[in-house]
RNA sequence: GGAGAGAUGACGGAGCUGGUCGAACGUGCCUGACUCGAAAUCAGGUGUACCCUCCGGGGUACCGGGGGUUCGAAUCCCCCUCUCUCCGCCA
């Protein structure tokens, strides 16, 4: 969340970014209601303090009289004091759930726009296959070679649900191990994280566990959801803390599996691996100061663009727009893949995002620095996937298929697989 | 899953027959004295957040989290979470 003093000091500035944002939100609201809070916590203090002075001046022995005089007092306090605290409260709770729709600033080089048309294309990388033959999307490439079975998993799982399987399984490990060898030796701290998190964390990190619209998986009977990303379970792995500045910045590299409802996403791009209920990623997360955040941004994307530099796969650096940037981002990068079985004859496909969130969630979950000065403040929050290996595998399958419906494996990747080539000799 | 014990400041650890407790004591840390310097010793200081301020200071909250009892709660009651020990089960 932003800063309410923050909303209430740069009232035209916010305005201008919800407007940017594409979101429907009532700032004035925000900002009466903080002003509202303000006061009342102002005349609670001064009702507990003469509580506290009543309290202090019946400490030793007295007359009763008096006692009984003190004592009246005090019962009237606190009947005022607890009916004011319960107005403050209904009014935090009105304030908390307003302030939350309100999204974070927005970097100023990051193109205005309100759809995915407006993002910005930065640059693109390697080549986009041309092929003497009729390239097979994933999901044929994935039957052919009994790789993927999406129509076992419906009987057992459901939709959108899938068997890796021989090779495909062994790719999976092969990515996950790749993606961290890449991020130990840029300094992250390899992780397996849980794959279940607290409402409250998920909360803090910007996602809406609960409503309609929710992409979360909820437990029922429990405040625990499945994540949808490891960045919940990294994020939170230092709320509510104090971080000395020295050990600054923070990279943690997490593996975790992914869950999203994908609740009426059926649609064309929804076909296959592209858009699933669960999946694997290795998750790149930063926690550092406010003033390296833009630079450390830039190093995740570079470390993306490693990733599937090794890979070999094409793709493409999008700057995103305004209106795609949701809550908590600051700024957003996506690299985006070649696909070929993607429309008629291929097309970008998203495959990692990186997001400056510059202290938006830290605010809410609390994780704040202490500089050598004893100066405080928010940390500032990154992450960026470094690989979702649903996602990837779509592009290694279409990408490096072979005149003879074989699939070439990058020789990055070999060491990891331990062969180069799936379907070769007609099996 | 069953039985029990516990959660206090940077750490250890009192308090827990309700008011003198933002909290003893010790360690650590900072400042000063002693010293050529250091160690040891001695003296003083040392939490966080928010609000007000005539900038001297003043106020409120925080003893795992939430609720209750009371004029008044670290202290009493209830719920939750977590940790530890024992038993059961299991990878």
């Amino acid at each position: 969340m932003l800063d309410l003093r923050f909303i209430q000091d740069h009232r035209e500035e916010v305005i201008e970014n919800i407007r940017n944002r594409q979101v429907d939100t009532d700032i004035d609201r925000v900002i009466s209601l903080y002003q509202q809070r303000n006061s009342l916590i102002h005349d609670i203090e001064e009702l507990r303090s003469r509580r506290n002075e009543n309290a202090r001046a019946m400490k030793g022995k007295m007359e009763p009289d008096k006692r009984n005089r003190l004592i009246e007092e005090g019962k009237q306090l606190k009947e005022s004091i607890a009916e004011q605290e319960s107005v403050l409260s209904s009014i935090e709770t009105e304030l908390n759930e307003a302030a939350y729709t309100i999204p974070n600033m927005s970097h100023p080089d990051a193109p205005v726009g309100s759809e995915e048309g407006d993002n910005r294309e930065l640059r693109q990388w390697g080549t986009v296959p041309s092929f003497n033959f009729k390239p097979l999307d994933h999901v044929e490439l994935g039957e052919k070679h009994d790789l993927i079975d999406f129509d076992t998993a419906a009987r057992v799982s459901g939709a959108k649900f899938y068997y890796l399987k021989n090779e495909a399984a062994l790719l999976e490990i092969a990515l996950t191990r790749y993606a961290m060898d890449v991020l130990v030796s840029h300094g992250f701290t390899p992780t397996v994280t849980p794959d279940i998190a607290r409402e409250d964390i998920l909360v803090g990190i910007g996602f809406n566990p609960r409503g309609e619209e929710s992409n979360i998986y909820t437990i029922e009977d429990s405040d625990n959801c499945l994540i949808g990303t490891a960045e919940i379970t990294l994020g939170g792995y230092h709320a509510g803390t104090m971080l000395e500045s020295g050990r600054l910045p923070i990279r943690m590299a997490g593996l975790s599996h992914c869950f999203r409802r994908e609740a009426g996403a059926a649609g064309k791009y929804s076909r296959g691996l592209y858009r699933v209920h669960q999946f694997t990623k290795v998750e790149m997360f930063v926690y550092c100061m406010p003033e390296e955040s833009a630079r450390i941004h830039e190093e995740l994307l570079s470390i993306e663009e490693e990733i599937f530099q090794g890979l070999e796969v094409p793709y493409r650096v999008v700057d995103t727009c305004t209106g795609d940037l949701g809550g908590p981002a600051y700024r957003k990068y996506d690299l985006e893949a070649w696909m070929p079985g993607r429309d008629e004859s291929g097309n970008w496909g998203e495959i990692t995002s990186t997001s400056n969130t510059t202290d938006y969630q830290a605010r809410r979950l609390g994780v704040r620095y202490k500089d050598a000065d004893g100066n405080k403040g928010y940390v500032h929050m990154l992450n960026g996937t470094a690989i979702a290996v649903s996602r990837a595998i779509i592009a290694i399958l279409e990408n490096f298929q072979q005149a003879d419906g074989s699939i070439r494996i990058p020789s990055k990747l070999v060491p990891y697989t331990g062969f180069d080539v799936i379907g070769k000799s007609g099996s």
